[in-house]
DNA sequence: ACGAGGATGCTCT
DNA sequence: GAGCATCCTCGTG
């Protein structure tokens, strides 16, 4: 398998179109002369006028000074580094810093398909069926053994990083709703491979839209930027 | 098949 | 003390 690592540049640009254009990209880990490979096929992305994102209280705080210490502080810096934060107290989260330096914004990794390494997976993760391996932004995490290790780190170089397949496979992408959250749950911000049996959530989960359907929906304007 | 509830810890009020 | 970008187990039908 021909793959290349994604550069910080690919990260520097609005978040709405590096979500959606994560989605067939590789996560890739390597460690104790194993590598792990998992297809992304369901991203969120979070950006800065989002009261759902880590950065909205600071950036609405208009604190550009951001405190010492305080964990999302990475989200306003440099693209294509990891912000990786503990959720509900067990899990971590892995997400990618997006936008130039000085933006509060990320992508969200809720689910990949497992391509390389699945026995490791399956030793990290005590599920009978591998479609439970990497089925949601908890489960990625732990069966490629992200952690707080990797917070900051780089995801442009190894050894953990993205990268494009080549040639890249051709998959379809839909929008829906994001998952889990209160506060900005209308806004349609994320991106997933219909069908992919390791899109996080039941199957056959409602709001199947096609991407080019999206003309018809009123958040055109803040999807202008897929461009 | 599906839903309710518990585990568990950090952040903000 | 509440809320949280989750996951798993154990009820019930």
């Amino acid at each position: 398998m021909k793959i290349e690592i994604l550069s910080p540049d690919f990260f520097s640009r609005p978040t709405l179109g590096v979500a959606r254009e994560l989605i067939g990209k590789l996560l890739v880990h390597e460690e104790n002369g194993h590598r792990l490979v998992g297809r992304i096929v369901e991203t969120e992305a979070y950006r800065e006028d989002d009261p759902a994102c880590h950065a909205w209280s600071e950036v609405k705080r208009r604190n550009s000074k951001t405190a010492a210490g305080w964990r999302g502080e990475v989200l306003m810096g440099e693209p294509g580094l990891a912000y990786v934060y503990l959720n509900y107290g067990m899990y971590w989260l892995l997400n990618v810093v997006t936008e130039p330096a000085g933006v509060g914004a990320a992508v969200l990794f809720r689910a990949v398909e497992p391509i390389e390494g699945i026995e490791v997976m399956r030793a990290r993760r005590a599920v009978r069926k591998d479609r439970e391996l990497t089925s949601g932004p908890g489960k990625l995490t732990v069966a490629f053994g992200i952690d707080d290790r990797h917070h900051r780190q780089p995801l442009t170089e190894p050894p953990l990083y993205l990268a494009a397949e080549v040639p890249p496979p051709a998959l379809r992408v839909a929008v829906s709703e994001r998952i889990g959250i209160n506060r900005g749950a209308e806004l349609p911000w994320r991106f997933y491979v219909p069908g992919n049996p390791w899109v996080s959530g039941k199957r056959d989960r409602k709001n199947l839209n096609e991407l080019n359907d999206l003309k018809d929906q009123k958040d055109l304007k803040d999807l202008k930027d897929l461009e």
